[in-house]
DNA sequence: CCTCAATTGAAAACCGTTTTCAACTTAAAG
DNA sequence: CTTTAAGTTGAAAACGGTTTTCAATTGAGG
């Protein structure tokens, strides 16, 4: 989904809940989208205080928590105990390589192993909602090359 | 691994370690096999307060860390926000089955799976060390039947 | 404009986890 | 069986990320 479609239908999802648009949200969403996937709350509230001092870490907070109802971001926990934000491409799921060494995160989609899961999931009577998958390892950059 | 087998496995971790054998350590591992497993620290605490009232959750918290490191039992998350303990088969590994409504939890494991995550990590150039697969649905009892 | 509800930021509360510390056990030495 | 040194315990405090509170501020419709 391009920047302007998501900002359009966080717009939309603001005015149909009866929320209002603000600089500070303009601005946090902004740089969600500009920064790299996968930043945490912290990280990205580091950043957009660069540039304006007078946000508040609370108020990332809260619109990351908006991002996620509205359904342009995800929220994703990578055992590292702090919760991180993707943004969304909405209905395409995908996995995620995470490099144990740098920290780099590697989104992948394989229909294969999504088939299994459903396959084994049914073997033991089991509906499958959502999943998660998360391979740990060493990128080329840090354990190869 | 049985019972004994593993309490033997513990007693001989703490005695290379140069660590104690404790009255407590005894408690909280014979509660930790009998009762079922993926108990968090909470639970596992309340039900041995229940037999001896003066035990500690410090003193389970860092039991249970200690059944980690000697390789008795694995720490899991499964994003309810509390770590949670299960006795550990070592060197078969095993992933989850998580029923959104109860609770359940059901291990599973699928070697076909397993190879597929090994070589799509190797197409992104990853070499993986572990993983962490979790299936969140329905079970049985629950939707269905 | 005015008004009122929504929003903001600082600070406090929260919640699971981890550490601190003084009292107490353990195990090995004397 | 002491004694002793080191490890262990439990209550309480500290921690760290998250979430809420609340008074002041801002946005948007009337």
């Amino acid at each position: 989904m391009g920047k302007v479609k998501t900002k359009n239908k966080f717009n939309d999802f603001l005015l149909t809940q009866g929320l209002k648009s603000t600089n500070q949200r303009e601005l946090i969403l902004e740089e969600f989208l500009c920064a790299g996937s996968h930043l945490s709350t912290e990280e990205l509230y580091l950043r957009l205080r660069r540039k304006n001092p007078r946000i508040g870490y609370a108020t990332v907070h809260r619109t990351l928590k908006l991002f996620a109802e509205c359904g342009i971001a995800e929220q994703r926990h990578f055992g590292d105990g702090q919760a991180r934000y993707e943004a969304s491409d909405h209905d395409e799921h995908h996995d995620h390589l995470i490099c144990v060494a740098c920290g780099k995160i590697v989104e992948f989609e394989d229909p294969r192993i999504e088939e299994l899961q459903v396959e084994v999931a049914g073997g033991h009577g089991f509906t499958i909602e959502r999943h998660r998958l998360e391979l740990y390892g060493c990128c080329s950059d840090c354990c190869q090359g």
